[in-house]
Order: structure tokens, then sequence, then C-alpha cells
RNA sequence: GGCGACAUAGCCAAGUGGUAAGGCAGAGGUCUGCAAAACCUUUAUCCCCAGUUCAAAUCUGGGUGUCGCCUCCA
């Protein structure tokens, strides 16, 4: 597989550390809010990357974490009077909803700040001792210019850098591109810890090099994230972690694209986001994840009611597939034919186009071609009916390529109602009897209660919304 | 000022040298009591200019336009 490495600016063949297992690190959400459709991408995205390599039969050792100590969550707990804890307590359980939500399986390890503390702590104490930082009135920032490759991933030199910084005056700091590794506690009632510096707490660098080297070593293979953490966030954790292990950080670095509102970046900052609880009123999960899935990760993408329906249209399209597929294996009896064999393994090829799509830097958009070429070719080879088996076979083949993309996972299963059946059965009776209008009449009642009905050679297809 | 991304049909979106995938929407048709779903048919010369080449959406140069990072942000 090629990925498209940011520190390289190419397609890299992807080769891990150790065969058959991948050690990656996606940066987490700050935990002071529902997340938007914004923050989702990344969960997304390198969820369906996670599910790719175990596809492919890697172990993955899959970390993210969640940042559940920042000013914003100290802000908002006291807007609200409460204790900081209580507000990213509350948000890690309401982002495991939305994720669930959108397919995303739990990380192997979700690892929080809060509970990271001694690492973080002993890690900027060892910066401090290496000579990487200085410590100034209880806070610890890092010297820039002590790490020679800083720049490397954003391509930015130091100077340039300083020569654009629209910086504020830190007097403090010895130099403005300097950062915090530890914030010297400033009120009384702020959450902190005790440290060498005194009462604090973590800058934000800091906590992604600490939490990545404790679960997955000295050296990654994948380090991901959105674009915009590329810098500093990203700069800054290879300044930290490089200086302090003596090693490579991370072999990859995968960056997403923005979603845009009328084509500018949505983010919390300016206010022009939509969080994906408000989404899913209206769309499913699935839906959403079609969505973000439907161009490639890099590129931006333009959130839009338009492009919305579109998707859902889309995703549509897949379920009308497996649902009429899960209905012939009810009503359909028996074993392939030799035409259905033969048919079965034509398949193959938009699986291998499927293979050969994410293999090329995870391109979900020609993967999911690839899978509406697959839809087309089984509702074809079943138009007129199949057997049971052929039937199975297909849908296998095709869930086979839907779960890596993490879709049409979820199952709405649950049985026909006593009632609705009883609605159906008369229905069918009334059709015997040529009596059209009550007919149509029960597909209406049915229909405002979410139930589609299709006349099919098989028999009445039941289908709830 | 430094660094970077993007520009393909009404909409979304693949495609890095050999003559434009896929989806949505639209139109026509088949099937159906009518629907629904499905199937078939149909809709583009790829922002502009110049160049390289037998051959360019794809490479080079120059424009134009849009967006982003350099400050918290996925």
């Amino acid at each position: 597989m090629k990925i498209y490495n940011t520190l390289t600016r190419t397609k890299e063949e992807f080769k891990p550390l150790h065969d058959g297992e991948v050690n990656m690190y996606v940066c987490g959400p700050t935990v002071y809010n529902y997340f938007h459709i914004g923050n989702a991408r990344p969960f997304v995205v390198f969820d369906t990357m996670r599910k790719y390599l175990e596809y492919r039969g890697e172990k993955v050792n899959f970390v993210q974490n969640f940042t559940d100590v920042d000013d914003k969550i100290i802000n908002k707990a006291r807007e609200e009077g409460v204790e900081a804890p209580e507000i990213s307590e509350r948000y890690i359980d309401e982002y495991y909803k939305d994720a669930a939500a959108l397919n995303v399986k739990k990380a192997t390890v979700h690892p929080k700040v809060s509970e990271t503390m001694d690492d973080i702590i002993k890690f900027v104490k060892d910066l401090e001792d290496k000579g990487y930082a200085y410590e100034v009135d209880g806070d610890v920032y890092y010297s820039t210019r002590k790490f020679k490759d800083y720049g490397k991933l954003s391509k930015q030199n130091i100077d340039d850098l300083e020569a654009g910084a629209r910086i504020m005056i830190e007097e403090k700091k010895k130099d403005p591109l300097d950062f915090a590794l530890w914030k010297a506690r400033k009120e009384p009632d702020e959450i902190a810890w005790d440290s060498p510096w005194g009462m604090g707490r973590p800058g934000w660098h800091i906590e992604c090099s600490a939490m990545s080297r404790k679960y997955l070593g000295d050296t990654i293979d994948i380090h991901a994230g959105g674009q915009d953490l590329t810098f500093p966030h990203h700069e800054n954790e290879i300044a930290q972690s490089e200086a302090h292990n003596g090693k490579k950080f991370a072999n990859y670095w995968m960056h997403n694209g923005y979603i845009t509102i009328d084509n500018e970046k949505m983010s919390k900052s300016k206010g022009n986001f939509f969080t994906v609880r408000d989404i899913l009123q209206k769309y499913s999960g699935e839906v959403i994840r079609f969505f973000l899935l439907s161009g490639q990760y890099r590129s931006p993408i333009n959130f839009s009611e338009e492009l919305m329906q579109q998707a859902e249209n889309s995703l549509g399209r897949m379920e009308n597939a497996k649902q009429n597929l899960e209905f012939l294996i009810e009503k359909e009896q028996g074993k392939m034919t030799a035409e259905e064999e033969k048919e079965l393994d034509s398949f193959d090829a938009y699986r291998q186009q499927f293979i050969k799509a994410m293999d090329d830097d995870l391109n979900t958009a020609d993967a999911i071609s690839a899978v509406f070429e697959l839809v087309t070719a089984i509702n074809t080879a079943v138009k007129d009916g199949c057997s049971k088996e052929f039937a199975e076979k297909s849908l296998d083949t095709l869930t086979e390529l839907t779960s890596v993309l993490g879709l049409l996972c979820q199952d709405e299963g649950a049985a026909v109602a006593d009632d609705v059946q009883a609605l159906v059965d008369e229905r069918q009776q009334a059709r015997k009897n040529k009596d059209f209008a009550r007919a149509d009449e029960i597909r209406d009642i049915l229909k405002e209660r979410g139930i589609t009905l299709k006349d099919t050679p098989q028999g009445v297809q039941i289908i709830k919304e």
C-alpha cells in the first residue's frame, strides 16, 4: 500500500516497522463540546485506514487520545459552575455515542491526559535535563532553536516563521517560537497537578508526545490528524519526541483535508460548524460516514444540505442492494448453478479494483465506485431471481467490501410487528380481489409509519426506514 | 512576506502520457394493477494561454480564480 507522507510530500510504499503489526496514533478531540463534522473527518478517515489495514491482515495498535485538560474545558466548567472533570467526562461519553453512530470503532487505547500525568511530567523533566527546555516562573518552555530539524514536517524554516509571525509578545519566552510544555496555575480554582515547577498543567503539544510514547514506543508507524495540526502541533511533537527519544518519531504522517462551508474552513473558532449530533437528527451516521468517504481524504470537501442529500441517495442504492439480497435469501432456495458460480467468480474483479483503490493512499472515492460496480453486477445477476446460495455469496462479497468502509453495518433487524403483518396480509387479499384502492390505502398507511412495501415476484418485501 | 493545496458534466467525484470511472439529479424505455426497487439508453474534450511529445485532463512555463497554514482549531 502507498501512503502520502507529509514528511516527504510524496506517496511512499508503506512498510511497518514490524511485519504484520502497525502502530498508529491519531490526535483525538478536546472534550469540551460535541464534536463537529470537521472533527469527524479524521475519526472516520483513520478508522477506515485501520479497518483496511486489518482487512489486509495487519494487527493495528490504534491509539487516539482525549485531551481532557485544556483552557476551553476550564472555561466551560467556569461557565457552568462545575468542576472541569465533569465537563470532560460528559463529552467523552458523548464522543463515544456519536462515534458509534458513525461506525467508528473504539481505539485500542483511548488515553486521557489526566491519566498520563506522571509520564507527561517525566517527559518535560527529561527535556529540561537535556537542555531542550527552560523554566520561567513555573512555566516550562521548549527551546525551539535547540532542535536542529525544527520545521522539517511543515517545510518552514525558523527565520521565515519568525519574520511572518503574528505573535503576541510573551516576555517570558526567550524566543517567540518557543512553546509551553508546562503552564503554571494562574487562578486558585484552576485544575492543577503538582510538578517539579510547582502546581500547573501540561501544554497541548506535550500530551501527544507522551501518550504516543507510553502506548506505542519511541518510533511509531503512522501519526495522523487534520491538516491544520501540521503546524505547529505536529511540528512541535516531533521536536519534543525526537529530542527526548533520540529517535525518529513517526515514519509516516497522514493529514486529512478540511470540511468547508461555502468554501471556507469549518472551525469552532469561526463558529460556522455543524455538530454531528445535530446532523444525526436528519441523516443517519452511515450517511455522514459515506459523505466523509466520498472524496479522497486529503482533498477539502464542502458540507451542504444538497451534498448530504446526494450522499443519502447514493448510500440508498447500496442499501437497496443489500436489502434485496436479504429478501432473496429469505425467499429463495437451493444451491448455485454453474452459471451462478461463474458469475460469482467474476465479482473478484471488483474486489481487486477496490483493493487497488485503497492501496493507493486510501482512495475511498475510487473504492466506493468499485462497490457500485459490484452492486450493478449483483443487481443484474439477481434481476430474475437466483438461488439462495448465490444471494448469500453475493451478500458476503458486498458486505466484505462495505464493512471495510464501515458502511452497511447497521442492521435494522427487528421483526415485523403483528399489526403490520396483518395489514400486509389484508393488502394482498385486496390485490387478489382487485380492490386496488384499499391496497394503495394500506400502502400509504404503512408509508407514514416508515414502512415501504415492494411487490416482487418473490412476494411482498417489507422495508423499514 | 514564507510554505502549501485545489480548478474535470446541473451537482459530487475518480483518473499523472494513449484518447474521459462511479454516484446523485434530469430525460426516454423495460418490468409493475399502480408504485417502489431493478435493468437498458441518454448528458463533458477536463479554468485560460504557450510549450514538450506521434500522442496531455495528465509533463513544463506563464496567467486567472478559490482556499488553507504561519495564532486555539480535525
